[in-house]
DNA sequence: TGGATTTTTTGGAGCGCTCCATAAATACGC
DNA sequence: GCGTATTTATGGAGCGCTCCAAAAAATCCA
């Protein structure tokens, strides 16, 4: 358990290959101009002394980290996790380290992640979540938006689903179905404020009455459950639902089955962000799917630009949603 | 967004406050033997600089990262956030960085967690997953394993929850409600290993055969909902599932509806883990608790204490886990 | 009041690397 | 074959800290 020895530093690796340590160094970070015979004595004594190159000194020495930070909401809420893939599949390859932190777990101690960051000399920040102002303070990395935000340190990069419309490719479908009395869960979050206006929008559109509840509420399972309930006391003539997300969608299940109306041939319910809830084939909602892989490559892509080219205008991507249509909703009961 | 001066360093920070680098290295460090006001000085040139100090180089310095690394097996599988959050309660106050790596992600670009905490200088490690035993070689650092697993690093602590008595107490329940035919759904992993090892237990004791379906599957929604279909077209008469975990009994619950099964009505079903699927009030899923917070805050002395002594002899804590009896289950039909 | 203690403060060495300027080895051209 | 270009390899400085030994300042006690 103890090391035995010290941790093998490049010295022991220079010395077991017979090579000086700039040119181990030279072998760690791949150069071109090294005979292929001192590379493998090089690799050999690395593999044999079992050297793994320290961090710490590296980024100090190089002024590099190598590490860009992500800061996300909750890690209870799995959504990151596709967006976590699509960063990692571009920064990988360009020998990144990402390291990611949650702001629920970072508040129950008072730290702040982006200090952390910070302090790590992160060269690249991610926000996925709706950080204080106040840790916006002295932001001076590269940093990316990504998903709809409330607050956005100025100077940052955006890349974002278009929410506004995803809510309303939700609208259409269960207009398109034939609904016209159509009850809306939203709750605190920049993303659920779009998704809001996106659903207040449509249904102005189609001359129809928002019928909206939640709005001083959270986002969660418990949220959707107490804000379907309001909604489904307030009019209880709705045959649809249209909720922020979709752990509120999976709270108003309940809420409906608890007055007895079936899903979907009473009402209707849909969700927001396609996760793994929507998708299990007990629950099988019809939710919107903001392709968080993608916003995590083009995350990173622009992250990367902006490492590159600090002086690079700040860019706003938005891509499009797409609606997966599932067995939760259906025609309204006639 | 440009650093628009080099980030400042302990130099500047001593000399805006009139005082030594090392004197702000000691008020960085909290020693005790400052005088108050070259305190007060320091900490005021901190907040005027805006200074972080540098974890690269405190930790290449005093060979001390404050880091400790948890492995975990999958983000998209939250069960992991309590322990976390136990880990941390205990972690913070000590100042330690805790880290979070995911075996699934890594693993999709071929790298390796366990290379990258040791390459951090990483004080101590957490296994809360099952790593390959190749990752596991010249481990080298105080580590403990949290929840069960197949492979244990030789000199590791382990803290778990005792998965053979909570699937005992679950079958105890089921029994005490009067099933006699329950099936069991399990996967490849550690703890379904254990849990299925529980049900065998139970059964046998009770004079009742195992019906066991899943054993090659995997342990997600889509293995659970599979091997429930075989279950029940193997031996239609079950009145209860016992699925290895909850996101296996959500897979479950479908097949059950699949073929008209009503639950907890006609079949009722039990979960592992009483994560916040088994708790949403739409599933209400009768679940085990292993307490993940707990095991964090053991797994996070056990690492302590063998970072203060690493001669200390490895451990084995086992917790008692506790049933959450939900809706789910029920009397079997007369 | 002066020496011995104790507390507070300081400069220097060094952590393990990278980067740079330069040296050594090799290749090229006529 | 010898000077010049080109490729490889090297030592030294330094990244921003911590730690240590030792200096300076404050406190104590006869």
């Amino acid at each position: 358990m103890i090391p035995p020895i010290p941790r093998p530093t490049i010295y022991d690796v220079a010395a077991r290959a017979g090579v000086s340590k700039s040119l181990v160094s030279l072998v760690l970070r791949g150069s071109a101009n090294v005979s292929p015979s001192r590379r493998r004595a090089v690799d050999a004594a690395i593999e044999e002394l079992g050297y793994r190159p320290s961090r710490a000194a590296s980024s100090l020495a190089g002024s590099r980290s190598r590490t860009i930070g992500v800061v996300i909401d909750d890690f209870g809420n799995p959504w990151f996790v596709d967006l976590l893939r699509g960063l990692r599949s571009v920064l990988d390859p360009e020998e990144f380290h990402v390291t990611v932190a949650d702001l629920q777990l970072d508040a129950v101690s008072g730290r702040n992640p982006v200090d952390g960051f910070l302090a790590m000399h992160a060269e690249g920040l991610v926000l996925a979540a709706e950080p204080e102002p106040a840790m916006l303070e002295r932001l001076t990395i590269p940093t990316v938006v990504a998903g709809s935000r409330e607050c956005i340190p100025s100077g940052a990069d955006i890349v974002a689903t278009d929410d506004v419309l995803g809510a309303r490719m939700a609208l259409q479908h269960l207009f398109a179905l034939g609904h016209r009395s159509i009850g809306h869960l939203t709750g605190r979050s920049g993303a659920a404020r779009l998704r809001l206006a996106g659903y207040r929008e449509s249904m102005s559109e189609a001359g129809l009455p928002a019928l909206v509840t939640g709005e001083l509420g959270g986002t969660t399972e418990g949220a959707g459950y107490a804000a379907a309930g309001e909604l489904l006391d307030d009019h209880p003539g709705v045959t649809a639902i249209f909720a922020a997300n979709d752990t509120m969608a999976l709270g108003a299940l309940a809420a409906l089955r608890e007055r007895g109306r079936e899903v979907p041939r009473q009402v209707s319910v849909a969700g927001y962000d396609n996760t793994a809830i929507a998708a299990a084939s007990y629950l099988n909602l019809t939710s919107v799917d903001n392709h968080s892989d993608d916003i995590g490559v083009d995350a990173a892509r622009a992250l990367l630009a902006r490492i590159g080219d600090p002086e690079r205008e700040p860019r706003h991507i938005l891509r499009k949603p797409s609606l997966v249509t599932r067995s939760s909703t259906t025609k309204p009961p006639p």
